[in-house]
RNA sequence: GCGAUCGUAGCUCAGUUGGUUAGAGCGCCGGUUUGUGGUACCGGAGGUCGUGGGUUCAAACCCCAUCGGUCGCC
């Protein structure tokens, strides 16, 4: 079985391209993770988002554990089988979920007692149940249970849930290490909390070192503090995690986000705006986002972005993505989506060449110039 | 020709004991989406209430005429 690594290849400032070899597969660094979330990266098949560049998707404890359920993943084979992917998945651990998508949920020291989305059934997440249901989907990546609180609540309290977030934390790998996932070549994340709070994050960097992990990811970030708080905490954030370990963003973000977090250090990220806003008329290109709903695409016969060499923009007018996304038609989505999530591939794949070349700022200021020249 | 009935936003319609700047859905125009509640969310423009008279302090609403649609009867 081959056992988590990661290996650093080349740096450019802070930034740094490398791999993470693991059982299933190789993930190129820095990496994009499409979100995948109930076993499907909506309206795209698995072989078609691998053939974006894709190295491994997100997958969602909360919301498979709702529905199919964890036990019947893992009756019908775990994750990979049951959606035909067989590469990497990452595995959030939930925490986030409860937060912002279920009601009367209550949080006490042993975990979270929440209520359904779909049906209202009464549910309960803690950091042993979590481990248990992401080994039971067979997940490669396995994120420890925390909470995430909003960036906009009081220092104390703040504090107080990112203690509470690294208790769930020793929790989270005291099971991992007992569910044998371990052995089984699966790997653990941690998560920093702590908000803006520089002391806060140093805390919670220390006490995550202390446990001791695969990878370390930034969590509590990109929740509505801005771009520049967002890049001001990932400048002290990064260097208080461990050097020779994966650093991932969790949630973000926005091409520029990703440009601005990998110049700080960052190597992983996720983020549902390439597919969110593939089923919703906002398709990215390299001169910045286009609703492609407007009025002013109705007669466009050029690609959505000249630029990429994708399914969609090979093939494709902007007239016709045009009216896809006026009708609502279901392959609107599909192809503006696979657009979305190959523009993010190959964004990540510019990153390696500039990182690789020793060349990111230049690269880095090039694309902001013409990204976010409108 | 006679009778009935209907004309309100681009479309389908709501709107009476006559009473602020006449509403809805869809459509149209634009914006939002950051560890995903897949037909999402937010905002905006748009109407001489078929037309012309009349009654009234006040008319989409009541009266008369007229034009147009639909149905029925000769």
């Amino acid at each position: 079985m081959t056992r988590f690594s990661f290996s650093i290849h080349a740096t450019s400032g802070k930034a740094r391209t490398g791999a993470i070899t693991m059982r299933r597969g190789e993930i190129r660094t820095p990496a994009f993770m499409p979100v995948g979330t109930a076993a499907t990266v909506k309206a795209m098949k698995p072989e078609t988002v691998r053939a974006t560049g894709a190295d491994i998707i997100l997958g969602n404890t909360y919301h498979l554990m709702l529905r199919p359920g964890a036990e019947r993943i893992a009756k019908l084979g775990g994750l990979h089988k049951f959606m035909n992917w067989e590469r990497p998945i990452l595995t959030d651990s939930g925490g986030y979920q409860v937060m912002s998508l279920s009601d009367l949920r209550k949080i006490t020291e042993e975990g979270v007692t929440f209520a359904s989305h779909l049906d209202g059934s009464r549910h309960m997440l803690s950091p042993e149940r979590s481990m248990e249901i992401q080994r039971l989907l067979g997940s490669d990546i396995v994120m420890a249970f925390d909470e995430c609180p909003r960036a906009d609540r009081p220092r104390d309290e703040i504090a107080r849930s990112m203690e509470m977030s690294m208790r769930w934390a020793r929790r989270s790998r005291d099971a991992f290490d007992a569910g044998g996932a371990h052995a089984d070549g699966a790997a653990l994340f941690g998560i920093q909390q702590g908000a803006l709070d520089q002391g806060l994050r140093q805390h919670s960097a220390q006490a995550l070192r202390e446990i001791g992990f695969d990878g370390y990811a930034i969590g509590g970030l990109a929740v509505g503090e801005g771009q520049e708080a967002m890049f001001t905490t990932l400048d002290f954030a990064t260097e208080q995690l461990p050097a020779d370990r994966p650093r991932y963003l969790m949630g973000v973000g926005k091409p520029d986000d990703l440009v601005g977090a990998v110049e700080r250090g960052v190597d992983m990220f996720d983020c549902v705006l390439p597919s969110r806003s593939g089923r919703n008329g906002q398709g990215f290109t390299w001169t910045g986002p286009v609703n492609l709903r407007n009025a002013r695409h109705a007669d466009d016969t050029g690609p959505l972005d000249p630029r990429c060499g994708c399914y969609t923009c090979t093939r494709y007018t902007r007239a016709y993505l045009h009216h896809l996304q006026k009708c609502g038609e279901i392959l609107g989505a599909m192809l503006l989506t696979e657009h979305n999530i190959a523009f993010y591939q190959d964004l990540m794949e510019h990153m390696r060449a500039a990182i690789t070349a020793d060349a990111l700022p230049a690269f880095a200021a090039e694309f902001r110039r013409e990204y976010l020249s409108r």
